[in-house]
DNA sequence: TGTCAATTAGACCAATCTATCTAGTTACAA
DNA sequence: TTGTAACTAGATAGATTGGTCTAATTGACA
């Protein structure tokens, strides 16, 4: 009795191990052990893990940008308070988590984009999705009069993106919540009209 | 004939290949073959990989430190201006190799706190060493009254580092000089009076 | 029903991993 | 000179790695 997988089970898991223990010191056997599913399949499904490792990051981006999507797009809040509530909603799920999880693409960059181009095409290409959405609530927000234009509304993004990921890269140093109290100040800050 | 070697030459090649190539990714036959040193050398030194790791980051520390101290100390420029400069130098640097290096402290955080607390007490303990000059700095900008005190010095060198470090990131993804020119500005925008 | 491609299972493989172990060498102090 | 501890060399070990291979099973469609 033969038992049947599909591809986004795998991601998810992988996404899951890569998140929490990194790329390389996740073998294929974890994988294979954490998802039920066998050798076979998985190279069936994925050329070999780099690709598996590909295919997970972009899942995870497709996942997370479509959330950003939808908390930038509640009406009730104005443009800038979106943005605001977007961080804090993030911040707030690493907290739940005792700070030991990281944002998987900061940690795919690391470990993998000084070494390997197909990782470097990707974690570039998804870094791009995630400035996108915060980027155009930025300039909803400055052609509204509700934050300033002392950078356009891309390297505002690029900034406050950058600010974050750092920010989690503290916290998960062993700082906690300071940097991210921080962080939360200094978004306030920049966005200031 | 054997060859005598000392700890320090092996902890900078240590350095070199982890800030390159990430931790995992740095099998020990690797260190054994860079640095020439036996197998046996390794282990009379160093307690296993992990030791090595720890100590690895220790010198990288100690070594950024010294020379932070030495730039902030510069007596031509005021503070606002040393801290500024402090990290241009730094920028220029990664321009010059090209955006393939990153920190070693974000690498080994992202790659190792998660997982292991020796790490975790080690990158927390290291990243409290960057922090204290650059607050310090701060703090005698504060006083004369060349940065403002929208945050104490030790919060405002918090964001200000981790804004740097999620800059590297970013640059490291294939983002390359606009994320760090982003930070630039951002940062002179931070310390404004 | 018969066919065929997609999928699954898991044994197997070569390479690589970290670490240990023994034997030999060196430096230095008594 | 002798004793001792630090150091070096490199063979070896056992576990684990990513990936391949063959055979069995499945599902969809002719």
């Amino acid at each position: 009795m033969n038992i049947k997988h599909n591809k986004e089970e795998i991601l998810k898991k992988g996404m899951l191990l890569f998140r929490m223990n990194g790329y390389h010191n996740t073998g294929t056997n974890e994988i294979l052990q954490e998802t039920g599913i066998s050798r076979g399949s998985f190279y069936n499904f994925f050329k070999d893990k780099d690709d598996f490792g590909v295919q997970v990051l972009d899942y995870y981006t497709t996942n997370s940008v479509n959330y950003i999507n939808e908390v930038l797009s509640k009406k009730e809040l104005n443009p800038k308070q979106r943005i605001i509530h977007l961080f804090e909603i993030f911040i707030e799920g690493y907290t739940k988590v005792n700070y030991k999880w990281g944002c998987l693409l900061v940690g795919m960059t690391q470990e993998l984009s000084g070494i390997n181009e197909l990782f470097k095409e990707a974690t570039g290409r998804n870094f791009e999705e995630f400035i996108k959405p915060i980027a155009h609530c930025i300039q909803e927000g400055q052609d509204a009069g509700l934050i300033n234009k002392d950078l356009n509304s891309r390297a505002m993004a690029l900034s406050i993106l950058g600010s974050y990921n750092g920010a989690l890269v503290l916290m998960k140093s062993g700082l906690y919540q300071e940097p991210l109290d921080a962080f939360l100040e200094h978004l306030k800050k920049t966005l200031k009209a």
